[in-house]
DNA sequence: TTTTTTGCACTGACCAGTCAGTTCAAAAAT
DNA sequence: ATTTTTGAACTGACTGGTCAGTGCAAAAAA
């Protein structure tokens, strides 16, 4: 008598069919809420989307809300663990913190490149209050931020940034900077290249906006 | 019998009864929409915090849309005005284009420390798509935007800045470094003082990030 | 008098979540 | 090799509740 294991099938791609189903239903879910909100997405519209029936939706999570809140965690671990790497492929090439920067926001300009719903779904959930996923989405707002507050703080101690620099506001500014400036892209002049956006960025990140020869 | 115009009664501070009945419903709309969503919010409970019953929310207004709409252009139009008295009082006293937008920075984050909802709000529904005010928040988000512009080209124009930067990508970053940073400060550190904030900012603007005496 | 507000009952559309039943491929039995 | 069983995954009609918007007569304000 063979002993059954636990994951039971696999599809081809070697996933099994569950993690595949919950996949499509991310996909479909991220395009509706950054287009309508959260609350104006119907669980209807987002089985549609995903070509599955709505049970399936409440066989694979518990709620809308659980549903939401996975595909936040899921989404901002991609950009941190993005974030992350640019600062650390850019310690190992011996560049210094500025570069690591610049490094970062081009990552970021990237991400949001590729996941452009997904930004836009962040964003407009970030600052409100009293929302069930609120607590979630503050853990992984802070794994985000922190990564750029710890490259600015490398760059004071080993005296690269000015000691004066306030580095929780900094990292806020910076954030903000690279989010507003690349969905500003994406809506406005999306055929602009992420490189032409990049310099614009890295300009106005080394002060280069006064006019100097 | 007499002809009466528009107008017509007003109260003892020169305003009309239904503009104060208004006022109220925007005041009650601006933070629950903060707090919520638009389609998490509802009628009722816009009218009960306004203290009005609901029958006065739809004399005073089409529909619950028509509200929001009105909300949104009402709020950039302080915002806008604000940016802009900003900018003309620094060309006034002889200021350089730098110290324009340093008073624009500060112009925006008294705004946002001000009316925090309403930017919350703002922001929150600024990037989506497919909603029925779309077009309107287009609009009065251009008049905002443009006035950084108009200070960024007036300074390109005579040297003060760089020929090579991409004034519109650099105006939609300085909106963002200031937003971003501005509900940082009001969501989680908000004993700091508005001028602690500004210098922060105006230190990012001026490229004083990287270490120097 | 005219305008504005109130209070409250009502409607109809919409929607999150449920549940009894179906499907099907792998495992077990024969 | 063939048949039977199992159970995870999926389905979609249905339910109970919610909410935008309406209607209206009476009261209050101007």
């Amino acid at each position: 008598m063979t002993i059954r294991t636990m994951e039971s099938s696999t599809t081809s791609g070697g996933r099994t069919r569950r993690e595949a189903t919950r996949q499509k239903l991310y996909e479909a879910a991220v395009t509706l809420i950054a287009e309508q909100g959260f609350s104006a997405t119907t669980v209807d519209e987002i089985a549609e989307r995903a070509g599955v029936a709505k049970g399936t939706v409440y066989y694979n999570f518990a709620s809308k809300s659980v549903l939401f809140e996975e595909l936040l965690r899921h989404g901002v671990g991609l950009l941190t663990a993005s974030l992350r790497e640019a600062a650390e492929d850019t310690a190992r090439g011996g560049g210094n913190r500025v570069d690591a920067l610049d490094a970062m926001i081009r990552a970021g300009l990237v991400f949001i490149d590729r996941y452009p719903s997904f930004t836009q779904l962040y964003v407009a959930e970030l600052w409100r209050t009293n929302r069930a996923w609120q607590s979630t989405l503050m853990v992984v707002r802070q794994e985000a931020v922190a990564v750029v507050e710890g490259v600015l703080r490398e760059g004071v101690d080993n005296g690269e940034f000015s000691p004066e620099i306030d580095v929780q506001l900094t990292a806020a500014a910076l954030v903000g900077m690279v989010l507003v400036a690349a969905l500003d892209w994406q809506a406005f002049q999306p055929e602009r290249s992420l490189d032409d956006v990049h310099s614009a960025l890295s300009r106005l990140l080394q002060g280069r906006v006064s006019g100097r020869r």
